[in-house]
DNA sequence: TTTATGGGGTGATATAAATCAACTAAATGC
DNA sequence: GCATTTAGTTGATTTATATCACCCCATAAA
């Protein structure tokens, strides 16, 4: 279930980024080719091998984006917050998803054509640089995540989603979040009972504090250093 | 040891597609900041961590790029090939390269200063779509290389990594190659005796055949099954 | 010639992590 | 109020895969 907000683009508080080098009257194209969304926790906002038609612009809440294989497993690659928008590297290629992205709260994003913010590329360059720098951004965030779950063992890798949350995502510490152990699970490449045993320890070392839906990093240093040690 | 070559982006026949956008003129400006260059195989050609300055134009030899970590363990992310270009997304975040780039064969390549591509995205919007393509298509190849690392166990990664390299890296099989046995575990993120295993059971399975540097899949579609059964 | 060196290969063993199977507790629906 | 589902948790067991310790063989170096 959705339903139709109203607003401007031009007047709009949470505009991503990227759309500060549009000008007044790009703004307004953009507006024409704009639908906002709500969608309540849990809903599938696209999924992956479906169409793509447009960009997602997260203007509340928090998405998060995964992709799955054939064996029902799902591993997260991101999340979108407010003022993100979500780079879908399908529209360049083969008009398909390649993650599927799901509100994991409620959430608000404006729906832009696909078209459209191609067409933006081509006749705004500080827009295109400014879209490039975001792809490079994920790329990056992809290939860390590569190298961790690759590289590193379970507590290591927790260790990085437990940090990346804090540092990334939620921007704070303690943070609360209703991501459910399944989640950090999907995050770093584990399963749900052994993101439970590795979290267990990480409390037994004080180096978390766990409190219903909140989060305490205790000591990062160490966390860190366990990163590092893969 | 690196030897310098004379020639013109204007008349190159190994020009990477994303050229093609360009008007003489503009081509005659890439010619301008580009140097030719000679690597042996082995040699690195960029180093995961270092600044970056340049992109590098693949003319001849193949190219080998992956992600290092502390422990020494590496994940092969990708190859660049004749007319392909290397992809740096660093150069539009960090000033870092976030990969490796060797030379697996005797390679030659251009490197062009990244600040004239990052211009020549401001002043030629084809040229910026062509850019953002690639990056995508390289997006979308690093999503479906964490899915199969991730999700599969040894037999589905090794099948992958076979028929990426028959269909995408030397489009051809059988195929010859001059990757050792440690290259084809680093690409599918097991050690090289797990490697070793696999495809002496693809082997005895009538699957593959090996003879010295070659390499033919004989039962491609098995192959894919396993890939899809993880 | 012998001696390194790097790659391919194999078996035995260790181990990290998944799987399986229970059992709580809370939340939800009828 | 009871039944059902969902999340969290734990222990026992299995298993996939890494590690270790070798072997061989070819080539290059001394």
């Amino acid at each position: 279930m959705s339903k139709l907000l109203e607003s401007s683009c031009l007047h709009c508080k949470k505009r991503s980024d990227i759309f500060e080098a549009l000008s007044d009257e790009e703004l307004d194209r953009v507006d024409m080719c704009r639908v906002n969304m709500r969608y309540h926790a849990g809903e599938i906002i696209f999924k992956q091998g479906s169409p793509c038609y447009d960009f997602v612009c997260v203007t509340s809440g928090l998405v998060k984006l995964y992709i799955e294989s054939e064996n029902d497993h799902r591993l997260i690659i991101g999340f979108a917050k407010p003022i993100d928008y979500i780079f879908v590297p399908g529209a360049y290629v083969d008009k398909r998803h390649h993650f599927s992205a799901v509100a994991c709260e409620d959430t608000t994003a404006c729906l832009v054509e696909a078209d459209m913010i191609q067409n933006m590329v081509k006749t705004n360059p500080n827009f295109a640089s400014s879209f490039i720098r975001k792809i490079s951004a994920q790329s990056i965030a992809l290939l860390e995540q590569i190298s961790s779950i690759t590289h590193k063992q379970i507590p290591g890798r927790m260790a990085d989603t437990l940090i990346y949350l804090s540092t990334k995502v939620y921007n704070s510490n303690p943070f609360t979040t209703n991501l459910i152990r399944q989640d950090l699970a999907d995050l770093s490449g584990m399963t749900k009972e052994s993101a439970i045993r590795v979290l267990k320890t990480f409390k037994e070392d004080d180096l978390i504090r766990i409190d219903g839906n909140q989060i305490e990093i205790i000591n990062q240093p160490m966390l860190e250093t366990i990163s590092r040690n893969g």
